[in-house]
RNA sequence: GCGCCCGUAGCUCAAUGGAUAGAGCAUCUGACUACGGAUCAGAAGGUUAGGGGUUCGAAUCCCUUCGGGCGCGCCA
């Protein structure tokens, strides 16, 4: 039983007043219905400001034909007009207990299912072959997941491609360098340590020798014509590679799988079709020797139309190719309504580009959407993108171990649970402190890596929600009956609960919209605060509390423990029973 | 040079065009020997970088100045 937005169903009362009052047809989401700050006023309505101008009269008039046909007397007591045209709406205790009471073992929590559901492609992740990740990977796999959690939830299909760099350049100078030095396959397996190393010598070896150079390059083009002993080592790179970022993704409870993963020689079969497909409809230029788009409205440095280059001078295919051609796949091939890529702020123009190209070749059309989900850098302590004392950048199971550690110091000044237990914890807190951290920040910006703030037991922190969680079981535990019977509302704490249990639907529904999970840790963090001022404020277990209170009670910290689980399910964090 | 992002309390961050811009940390003052004190209540702290404009109403939209970050043709 989905209930929806509190708000939106005040916005429908609003739109039904209009109708009968004024003759006036707007939607729900016109009615402008929001929380209020103010004082014993729970929602207030913006509507009759801005029609007043459409309508001719005078706002506060607007308001008061607005009130006086008001059907909604079940739901708010008197609303009352106030200010230039505000008017403000108190939800009735008795509703609101009954809506809170209707939440207890309903799964969604109040929270509906799409109308409409799309079916998404969701780009993230998207680490090197060959290379270890490193916390340049972590927001785009933390956020992605985030929304690819939200987005099934909503009643959405999300099919998940991780955009693997596995192909090109450097595989050619990696391989190459294998061979140099008498390794095949056995040291493609080693470990993903060893790789990272040969890598960055490859790396150097490519810099300062011409002759390795060319012979790197030649490389590349035996691995793109299918050369055997070519592919045999490129397939052993990948294999383990891809262990190590399942290793990652597994310790990060990232949900990514080998099945998931669409790496750049995946489309590789589709550029010289995509390429052909450009040139057909008249789209490409030649300019130096490359194969160029030019979507309308970009410039360079020099004032000249900016090109997305297609096939490069050499004949070979650079990411815009790529980039194209996964558009073009995901949205034909597998129907795709809407195409998401979760990857960092810098490629935001590339993007726009590769969208407008996609739109004039009509690889997308009216009815797809796409959308560069970006994303801030993670900065150190000195402002300055963090890297390691030596200036490398920082390896993610590094970092991932330190939280863990981290979180072990704090979990056993405290815990009282066994070793074992404290472990899981301990993990359970750490992944989540730094996941928490990343997501509960406007992903557009920037944000500092601090362990001591992201592990705080105070703030807007995992820590926080998660305590407030544990203090929800540990309270259930000791009861000793099921929560059941209905919600009533004796307490000003009480009634904030419940009040804030009920727009969880709109703290979701806003995530999604903007794909911003920061809204959503925003309200969790809102309602473990306001479930603590209840705790303190309402004792439930103590021997003089009424029966039906005590029932009652029980019921809002079900279902707050509900909400804060589902929350941060939803985020990708766990959510112990006991810390 | 062009384009994008950003500038909010001492610090770290919020704020669907709505009323008196909110939290946490830090600072100060309090609280029931605590159903988990990993807590709660309160105080103080702001010319939302500056200046114009649109609007009944602007931190939010537009223009502009300053300051910071990033991107801008064959790496991805």
């Amino acid at each position: 039983m989905a209930h929806g937005d509190v708000g939106l169903e005040l916005g429908a009362r609003v739109a039904g007043a209009l109708r009968r009052g004024l003759d006036v047809e707007i939607t729900a989401v016109d009615a402008v219905v929001r929380p209020s700050t103010r004082d014993g006023v729970d929602y207030q309505c913006n509507a009759a400001m801005s029609l007043a101008k459409r309508l001719g009269k005078p706002p506060r008039e607007v308001a008061q034909a607005i009130v006086a046909h008001l059907d909604s007397a079940d739901l708010v007591d008197e609303p009352e007009v106030a200010g230039p045209g505000f008017i403000n709406l108190r939800l009735r205790d008795g509703w609101l207990a009954d809506r809170a009471a209707a939440l207890l073992g309903d799964e969604r929590l109040g929270v509906p299912t799409a109308d409409e559901p799309r079916r998404y492609a969701l780009d993230y992740g998207s680490p090197n072959v060959a290379k270890e990740m490193h916390i340049g990977h972590l927001r785009s796999s933390i956020i992605g997941d985030a929304i690819l959690r939200l987005l099934r939830f909503a009643g959405h299909q999300v099919t998940p491609h991780n955009h693997l760099g596995d192909w090109g350049t450097p595989f050619g100078m990696l391989i190459e360098h294998l061979l140099d030095e008498g390794a095949g396959v056995e040291v493609a397996e080693r470990g993903i340590s060893d790789l990272n190393r040969f890598y960055q010598q490859a790396r150097t070896k490519f810099d300062a020798d011409p002759a390795f150079a060319d012979r790197a390059r030649a490389r590349v083009v035996a691995l793109q014509g299918g050369d055997e002993e070519t592919l045999v080592l490129w397939r052993a790179l990948v294999a383990e590679s891809t262990r190590h970022f399942q290793k990652v993704y597994d310790l990060l409870g990232v949900r990514l799988t080998d099945a998931d993963i669409y790496g750049e020689s995946f489309y590789n079969p589709y550029l010289d079709a995509v390429t052909a497909d450009l040139e057909a409809k008249g789209l490409t230029e030649i300019s130096d020797g490359a194969v160029c788009v030019f979507p309308p409205g970009f410039s360079n440095r020099e004032g000249n139309p900016l090109p997305l280059i297609v096939r490069k001078s050499d004949g070979g295919y650079g990411y815009a190719a790529t980039d194209l051609a996964t558009a073009r796949y995901w949205a034909e091939e597998r129907d795709m309504t809407d195409l998401l890529y979760v990857v960092g702020n810098p490629q935001a123009q590339h993007f726009a580009m590769v969208f407008a190209a996609s739109r004039q070749a009509g690889y997308l059309t009216e009815g797809h959407t796409s959308v560069h989900i970006g994303f801030g850098t993670i900065l150190g302590e000195d402002g300055k993108t963090i890297r390691t004392r030596a200036g490398g950048s920082v390896k993610l199971v590094e970092l991932l171990a330190e939280a863990v550690e981290q979180a072990e110091k704090t979990v056993a000044e405290r815990s009282s649970l066994d070793a074992a237990r404290q472990a899981e914890v301990a993990r359970a807190v750490g992944i989540g402190a730094v996941k928490y951290a990343d997501l509960s920040s406007d992903r557009e910006k920037d944000y500092v890596f601090t362990w001591a703030r992201m592990l705080a037991k105070e703030g807007n922190t995992s820590v926080y929600l998660q305590y407030a969680n544990a203090r929800c079981h540990s309270i259930l535990r000791k009861a000793e009956q099921e929560p059941g019977g209905g919600v009533r509302i004796t307490d000003p704490a009480e009634r904030a609960l419940v009040l804030k249990l009920l727009q969880l639907p709109a703290a979701v529904a806003a995530t999604i919209e903007a794909y911003a999970p920061h809204k959503l840790t925003g309200y969790l963090y809102e309602l473990a605060a306001t479930f603590t001022t209840f705790y303190d404020n309402c004792p439930i277990l103590r021997s003089d509390v009424d029966p039906d209170d005590r029932a009652s009670r029980l019921v809002l910290t079900k279902v707050t423990s509900d909400v804060l689980t589902l929350g941060l399910d939803l985020l990708g964090i766990a959510a112990p029973h006991e810390l």
